[in-house]
DNA sequence: TTGAAACCCATGAAATCCCATGCTAGGTAA
DNA sequence: TTACCTAGCATGGGATTTCATGGGTTTCAA
């Protein structure tokens, strides 16, 4: 699972390192790297391993060919998608237009989201997760665990 | 997969460099290149590799053989579909009738949808994209990966 | 013989690889 | 408990390779 955050300082060539812990849960698949595309609702990354993006294909698939929404989703998904792959030292070259779309500039915090992970520039974030405390507050009655709980 | 988004310049012979990633997932197989079609509802291009018609091939061979349907599907996908190899640089050489078809003139983008691609004129998939991504944005509730976790 | 397609080579930019350095946490020994 | 040591991790910069692109030359068929 990815989780917990941490922020890594985006360098002039556009290199990014990877928390090692993120690292550790897509090594050894197919593919040593990530997988990362445009929030479709915000300036942030969304990503995981090519796991992550397969199981959203399979989701795809069992739309009709022509449907328009599955076509939307495929252009918006797959088409806007990058693989990096991770160098020697764990980090990957973020593509220029997905760090505008995230308004990164000199660092990019990482946040696990169990799944999957975003990419968010420090300070857009800062007010992204106030918000999102403040309704996970209101809505905390709503939170409870499943039957036979601690997994591990 | 085919993933990503990538423009690349159609120079005055017709020539067209395909995208690295793209020559990577269809070379190792019988044929050293790809298959494209014109796309049955726009002017865009659709393709892959030797695989991919086979598996529309597989489905069509299911279907009753005079089946006015089946028969459209072979004209307009086998009767319409070229093969096109790869010269020693990773390029291919596009048929006039199928760039026309998709409008190119000096350049053409490269849009990865998993299992296949397409091939736009850029502006024309500037268009098509803001529509998609819209469409996608509205509909991004039934967007949910199949197969629990995406781990790994 | 003339046009088109395939083949060969050159070039600039971008991505990738390789090596070095500082920092921090965790463990070990005095 | 404290000081030290070590391994893992993030970071920086230079060197090398890959990739897209342009132009020339050869080959083949109409």
């Amino acid at each position: 699972m990815f989780i917990s955050t941490a922020t890594n300082t985006l360098d002039a060539k556009g290199r990014l390192s990877v928390p090692a812990d993120f690292r550790a849960e897509v090594t050894g698949g197919i593919f040593d790297g990530i997988v990362i595309w445009p929030g479709v609702d915000g300036p942030y990354l969304e990503g995981g391993g090519v796991a992550l993006l397969q199981s959203y294909g399979a989701m795809i698939n069992d739309m009709d060919p022509f449907d328009d929404v599955r076509l939307a989703f495929e252009h918006t998904l797959f088409g806007a998608a990058k693989k990096l792959s991770f160098d020697a030292t764990g980090r990957v070259t973020l593509p220029k237009e997905l760090a505008e779309h995230a308004g990164l500039s000199a660092s990019a915090t990482f946040v696990g989201l169990g799944s999957r992970f975003q990419i968010w520039d420090k300070d857009t974030y800062g007010a992204h997760l106030a918000k999102a405390q403040e309704l996970a507050k209101a809505s905390r009655h709503l939170m409870r665990p499943r039957r036979s709980g601690g997994d591990t």
